[in-house]
DNA sequence: TTGCAATATGTCGAAATTGACATATATTTT
DNA sequence: AAAATATATGTCAATTTCGACATATTGCAA
């Protein structure tokens, strides 16, 4: 799949769940975009359940706001790489990781 | 952590288990370090199952038989991104992962 | 409402990651 | 053992992702 198609897809408010009714997409994208939507999702509860302003996130990240802000909203400027590694920040353990790519929203 | 050092760890043949002896680590450097190294070795376990050489692989991936090996390698210039997306092209499923991240080597 | 803190969005140069290539080494086949 | 196949390692230009900044928008308390 082009960029493009993945950049318009996340842009715009899908949610999990939906995604896989999308035509066109391989099992990969499909796996890969489902993925990232649901670690950010996670990442958000997380953060706000902790009281944390993005700002603080982003301080213990060596990071920005507006970075943060696009983690969580699932941009597709960013990588799964910045996204585990946040959550890990906030403290996630690889078994509570685990769960999230399992679990439902 | 610089990155000099984690270059060091992951160059040298650090294994799941031995890595959290290393001092000087933080909880999520840790983590991060070792959900790659887990995540490498499985790769190259379910691409074996499969009887797929690297090469074979890299064309699915649309990327290189070199890169493919240092997927595998756990070279630190690999991303975790790539290194996700290698698995969903292998039929790994999330609940796979999901396994995966928890299990032992 | 106004003011203020939190979050969202767009842009950009810098840094990291990428596929590709050359070539070395290891493993298997004949 | 030699040839053939598979994997490892180093390098590099192109692409992607990055933090940072400016600024817009939202939400909420005074």
């Amino acid at each position: 799949m082009n960029t493009k198609k993945k950049k318009r897809l996340e842009a715009a408010g899908w949610r999990v769940g939906s995604v896989e009714d999308f035509l066109g997409l391989s099992d990969e994208e499909v796996a890969y975009i489902d993925l990232k939507m649901t670690l950010s999702q996670k990442l958000r509860q997380r953060r706000e359940e902790m009281q944390w302003t993005q700002i603080e996130l982003a301080k213990r990240l060596k990071s920005s706001q507006s970075r943060v802000a696009k983690i969580e909203a699932g941009d597709p400027s960013v990588s799964l790489d910045l996204l585990i590694r946040s959550l890990f920040t906030l403290g996630v353990t690889q078994a509570d990781l685990s769960k999230m790519i399992v679990s439902e929203p």
